[in-house]
DNA sequence: TATTGTTATACTCTATAACTATA
DNA sequence: TATAGTTATAGAGTATAACAATA
């Protein structure tokens, strides 16, 4: 393809991906009460995944660790799950779904899939199966590599080459020492 | 296909959605300074659409014009844009990028499809063409009725069947009266 | 009276930095 | 010294409501 095409095209797929939080905030309105997205996102992992520590879900979701510790406290304040010591190492916590937390997630369940079959109803199984695929190549396309990007981008220049800056490779915050 | 199973993939890409803000907070990082994504997106649709309103900027980025107007403003400080007054209605004012804007508008141009040209190197063209139908269609599913979802959703309830509710055909905060 | 746009306020999500307690 | 997790603070994005100017 002439390379000004395919640059065509990546501008296309940018103005895309800025659409998608239409759809994101379509999703967050059918929330229930006390449980917003970032909750939910949480709870569809535990529930995916099983018992997993607070590093280990913060991977997942691909979110800085005090993000995450937000989050789950916010869960575990409304008794929707429960965080246990780690036997293994006492500075860790293993997170796991109370029962109330297993039917939340069920009761969100119903709302997202009752929600989509209503949206994309005029849409065949395979296109929605082709959508998935992409978007999760897509995310792993990004996510394999965070802060590849510049930290500090120059200000404008014209000929600017985004220079590749330093790899990081974990989604935490670099200790200050 | 079976029910269950749509349900399923219903589910999945609910979780795949979630995770594109991976990439979109990626592709902000490579945003110069004073120039955050919000308005970036307001640039981007003025250069393709041209000269338009607030209320039709507000209407194509499907965003409150409260929150539009903020963007604007934004740029509008930054000599990127100029807010004309319209001859036919003096409530209105006509939105035109300025040289500057034009200028930066490139720029993001040049940053965003290197980053993508970086991280989908092993995408094929028609992959990437299927990814942005998909996406593009996936909006307009959902973008053609803001707020048929519930407003109040029900704190939890079994056998919940989220109703319809209301339907509102403007990007507009309803008036009080 | 209805519409266009602005502003004030509040809430969610995120990142950075500083801190604790373990390892 | 390094790691797991918490908390405080700040920034961006959005929605709601109240308001001014005009239609």
């Amino acid at each position: 393809m002439a390379e000004q095409a395919q640059y065509e095209q990546y501008e296309e797929l940018a103005r895309q991906l800025g659409a998608v939080g239409i759809v994101k905030r379509g999703m967050g309105r059918i929330l229930p009460p006390d449980c917003p997205a970032g909750s939910a996102g949480v709870l569809a992992l535990l529930g995916r995944h099983g018992d997993m520590r607070m590093s280990r879900l913060a991977e997942l979701l691909s979110v800085d660790l005090s993000v995450t510790s937000r989050h789950v406290a916010h869960l575990a304040a409304r008794g929707w799950l429960e965080r246990l010591p780690d036997p293994a190492d006492k500075r860790s916590r293993i997170l796991r779904l109370t029962p109330a937390g297993v039917n939340l997630l069920d009761e969100l369940y119903r709302r997202t899939t009752h929600l989509l079959a209503e949206r994309l109803s005029d849409w065949s199984d395979d296109e929605v199966g082709q959508l998935i695929r992409l978007m999760t190549r897509l995310r792993a396309s990004f996510g394999e590599c965070r802060s590849t990007a510049n930290r500090h981008p120059a200000p404008l220049g014209p000929g600017s080459q985004p220079d590749p800056g330093p790899v990081a490779k974990t989604t935490r915050t670099p200790a200050s020492t």
